[in-house]
DNA sequence: TATTCGAATTTCGATGTCGAAAGAATAGCA
DNA sequence: TGCTATTCTTTCGACATCGAAATTCGAATA
């Protein structure tokens, strides 16, 4: 199968970033920008596969992940909706079908009755922990042609970026 | 704005990461997959702004790029759709709508006829180089933080990774 | 040649998402 | 207190997307 492939991944980002260049985009800038894009796109397509096996559409996935990483506090529909990339409006259907299946549970906010908080049961824990096991075997596959030395350098140069995310908008 | 915030992107993401550990997956692993997509997350979110601009959808900006990057070969619907991430069968609408712009054709494949050939205007090549130097503004303010060497450091890294992509599915 | 199988596109019904507006409750201020 | 502005959620209609079936054409085989 690889055998009959006409370019190598390798070729083919180069050629996309001669492209970018072309239309008017810096080498060095694009250089590794397209190459994050095009590690998050096979990511994207394995993920999808996976979740199909335990029933999660990828914005169920974002939800599952945005409560467990906010730990014990509880998330309202506006939080989660920010979290995950979507309308507000989308994210009520989304909870009541999760809902329905037990993965997370609503209530009013007792101080403040115009919001509800959603939290996790165990069910969705489990549920979450048993996705991050499964994407763990591709997403460690992805890495392994990297020395732990490597890696430690690629994920500190990538929080060198992360770290001046916040400051860009104004 | 930024003085408001209670964590920084970069405990944000260390707090990220420990949750996914916790949940099962391998740090080395986590700590830089999580990275990748705490980039791209921003990045998603700067590009939807940019794009309104331009009058473009994401769904319409992968049909571009992919135009674009194919240079002079010209692309059926079912490859764009394969390239864009999505059902053939919503292909159909969404070239209707960017041909209707003046930014695609499409002429029938002279040699199959049961294929459609599609190809970028002058008008979508123009609309491709504007989104192109427009992103590569925030894109350019993203890796702000790193040297000359750095950039390379990463973008080397990253083509490691790239390169192993193909071979996975097995 | 005739037939069957496969590939490419489109149509169709169901579902998900969006933006705008409505509804409910809080917060700030005179 | 009374009024206004704001926040949060949901409802609603419009549109995009999906998977399956239908259609059309090409390729392989008897």
């Amino acid at each position: 199968m690889a055998a009959k492939r006409r370019q190598t991944a390798q070729q083919e980002h180069a050629a996309d970033v001669a492209t970018y260049v072309a239309a008017g985009g810096e080498e060095s800038v694009q250089r590794v920008i397209t190459a994050v894009y095009a590690v998050t796109k096979k990511l994207d397509q394995w993920y999808a596969r996976q979740f199909a096996d335990l029933d999660l559409s990828q914005g169920e996935w974002s939800v599952l992940a945005a409560l467990a990483r906010a730990g014990d506090t509880c998330l309202t529909p506006s939080q989660l909706a920010d979290l995950s990339s979507v309308a507000p409006s989308s994210m009520t259907h989304r909870l009541d079908k999760m809902a329905g299946r037990g993965l997370l549970e609503r209530r009013p906010d007792e101080s403040n009755r115009t919001r509800i908080l959603v939290s996790l049961t165990k069910e969705g824990w489990n549920l979450f922990s048993a996705a991050v096991r499964e994407s763990n075997v591709v997403e460690s596959d992805t890495l392994r042609g990297l020395s732990t030395s490597e890696r430690h350098e690629l994920a500190r140069l990538l929080e060198i970026v992360i770290d001046g995310l916040d400051d860009i908008e104004a």
